[in-house]
RNA sequence: GGCGGUGUAGCUCAGUUGGUUAGAGCGAGCGGCUCAUAACCGCUAGGUCAUGGGUUCGAGUCCCGUCACCGCCA
């Protein structure tokens, strides 16, 4: 029996989980269920990244300890397991006394390798980051590339690990283990920046307090990074008095499998493994490395009020159709965006369509033959054999490269097969002309079949409703090992209840609808406690321009909006419509130069295309238009 | 700037070591069926395989240039 063990990256308790972290989660689920349906002995982590100057301050801008910031979001993330139906074997957080045990221990061999050195670090510091800068890295002004905040002159002493000395080590290790990184395309990245020469990392901070002591070195507290990674085996047991996971899951463990969201592959592909070959364990076998989930092809982000909130979607259309969409639609190692219209479009044709009806129509027809139960006769030779077959070995190798997507896409091509089937031996006109006959009974039982081996290949994916799928087909009990994939299983003369739907069809128009409605409370929600303070880079998404207005008229059937003609410097008028009308009538507006908003994505506002908005105070309701001071040329830009 | 990657049907993507008429799913059109969640089945859709050149008997698939986009460079 092989061991497998899986970790998800410790997530950082600055904020509340988010579709990214649920994602990466979701993944590691359906793995690890998988494995252990192949038959190994696994292991799954998942946890907390608890300590750092962010969550201290965080929590004291509250008023609150930073162990009841942690807690907090913590609570969230365990809720969550509930909701999701995450089956991980434990979940750590950063400030268990076992964590600091094993942290206490990597660094004590660290420190006998000879490999930390105390010296003097100074440079462009960023609190939010805790990160040193160099100057050419900084924004204008002296500000943080990353957050766009003042940066602060610091210089302190620090603890050093050589990480230089282990620049060789490391391209040893990728050059004989090809597949440390996956997909092979990180890799490269990962081989390039080791090659282009590595500076020994600092691994300590002087004044930050909430975090591990340093061992050996007083007033020192270990850096976020270090004391992070070593989640991995502290969680095993390592440092501690009970190492027995630690020994079968890593220290004789087959298979050791981080998956990590990419923007933290260089901490798990090239600082972790220096500190454990600096400490004298064994490496992880692999470092997997997944892509981002955009929103409607943009990136995803606080700031922005674009985040997909998971919970609402969790409510609506159940943990396992969101688990389903994720890892059908995100080619495993991409990037992938979400939409609205993408999810039911999924929704519907997959698991409305595909899924469910194909189980409704086979039960409600063996059903209706046999008198509620699975058909007597069973078939061992029909042409839906060979397509099993083929589905169930695609399936387990496309599982055993984590090629989700391709994964289901094998499952469901039997599922096409097996309507493809019920079409040319049309049983429903069987049950009319011959009745229950052996032949009926034969169709419909491989009808019924064909369904369980699909089901039986969801169960990792979607667990719940893979075992509500098997029991309406006459599986009762979910199978526990991949074997079941085999043709044969279901049960001949077994009850088989009343189907249910399993997926109802969404409405897409009334739900997209109903979607951009609550679209401006969403945004305002989301966006209100991020827009105190925003980065320069943020306010340079928008660009404010000067225009004249060159013909102005009412839009037909509205009272607030007129339709403008302007000159933004571009040689053609744009067309756009403000919500001006109750304060300016359209011949006093021409001619006058105005800001508007450029780049903004055109919008339908009572039938008139807008290419932008004018800018516009609101006193008492009623608009108040920008204007320069002074004349300036059209297309200025404003800053 | 350096290194790496991507660019294939309206959309999302497959296309192995170069080889018969370039594929899938979704969407669209047409037809069929009626057991089933307006589901299912069949057929059709004519994409200069970003672009210019080259190697070859033959290139989406190899080489060079160009353009666009993306990733990494503590």
């Amino acid at each position: 029996m092989s061991s497998f063990y899986l970790t998800t990256p410790i997530y950082y308790v600055n904020g509340p989980p988010h579709l990214g972290h649920m994602y990466t989660t979701i993944v590691g689920d359906t793995l690890v269920r998988y494995r252990r349906m192949a038959g190994d002995a696994t292991y799954f982590l998942t946890g907390t990244d608890e300590h750092g100057q962010n969550i201290e301050r965080a929590a004291h801008k509250e008023g609150i300890e930073p162990i009841e910031l942690a807690d907090r979001i913590v609570a969230e993330y365990v809720r969550l397991r509930g909701r999701l139906g995450f089956s991980y074997d434990d979940f750590i957080r950063t400030t268990e006394e076992r964590h600091r045990w094993g942290v206490e221990e990597i660094i004590r061999r660290i420190e006998a390798a000879g490999d930390l050195y105390t010296a003097v670090h100074e440079g462009w510091y960023c609190s939010p980051c805790e990160t040193f800068y160099t100057e050419k890295e900084l924004g204008p002004g002296k500000t943080c590339p990353v957050h766009g905040t003042p940066v602060e002159w610091k210089s302190e002493e620090n603890v050093f690990f050589r990480l230089s000395k282990y620049q060789q080590p490391l391209l040893d290790l990728y050059r004989q283990h090809p597949d440390f990184v996956r997909p092979a395309t990180r890799l490269n990245e990962v081989r390039s920046f080791v090659e282009s020469g590595l500076r020994d990392l600092s691994v300590s901070r002087a004044s930050v307090e909430w975090g591990i002591p340093f061992p050996g070195r007083p007033g020192q507290t270990v850096y976020v990074w270090l004391d992070a990674l070593i989640n991995y085996v502290s969680a095993l047991g390592f440092g501690g008095p009970s190492t027995a996971l630690y020994e079968r899951f890593w220290e004789r463990g087959d298979t050791r499998l981080h998956l990590v969201g990419k923007d933290i592959l260089r901490h798990h592909a090239v600082y972790w493994p220096a500190f454990l070959l600096s400490a004298g364990l064994p490496l992880p076998t692999r470092v997997w490395a997944h892509g981002w989930w955009h929103r409607d092809g943009r990136k995803m982000s606080k700031s922005q009020g674009n985040v997909v909130r998971p919970d609402d979607l969790v409510d609506r259309f159940g943990a396992d159709a969101v688990r389903y969409f994720l890892l059908r639609e995100m080619v495993f190692g991409q990037d992938a965006s979400f939409s609205d219209e993408a999810f039911i479009d999924r929704y519907n044709s997959d698991l409305a369509n595909d899924l469910g009806n194909t189980v409704s129509r086979v039960v409600t027809l063996a059903r209706k033959a046999f008198d509620g139960r699975t058909p007597p006769e069973r078939c061992e030779d029909n042409l839906l054999i060979a397509v099993a077959r083929q589905t169930a070995a695609d399936y387990r190798a496309a599982m055993e490269e984590l090629a989700f997507s391709r994964a289901l896409e094998a499952l469901w091509r039997l599922l096409a097969e097996a309507n493809q089937y019920l079409v040319v031996r049309e049983p429903w006109k069987l049950i009319k002309t011959e009745g229950a006959t052996e032949q009926l009974s034969r169709v419909l039982w491989n009808g019924l079949e064909a369904v369980r081996i699909v089901a039986t290949g969801l169960l990792p994916f979607m667990p719940r409703v893979a075992a509500e799928v098997l029991a309406a087909v006459g599986s009762a009990e979910p199978p526990a090992s991949l074997d079941a994939l085999a043709w044969g299983g279901t049960p001949t003369n077994a009850e088989l209840p009343e189907p249910k739907p399993l997926f109802p069809r969404i409405d897409k128009e009334a739900y997209l609808a109903e979607g951009k409605a609550s679209e401006k409370e969403t945004t305002m929600e989301t966006a209100a406690p991020e827009t105190s303070r925003i980065s320069i880079d943020q306010f340079f998404q928008a660009e404010l321009k000067v225009a004249t207005v060159l013909a102005a008229e009412p839009v037909p059937k509205s009272n607030k909006l007129l339709k403008l003609s302007v000159d933004v410097g571009e040689g053609t008028p744009r067309t756009l419509v403000a919500g001006i009308a109750l304060a300016y009538r359209p011949e006093e507006l021409v001619g006058k130069q105005v800001v508007v908003v450029a780049n903004l994505q055109p919008a339908k506002l009572m039938g008139v295309e807008s290419n932008g908005m004018v800018l516009a105070a609101s006193l008492d309701g009623k608009p108040v238009l920008l204007h320069p001071a002074a004349p300036v040329p059209n297309g200025t830009r404003v800053k």
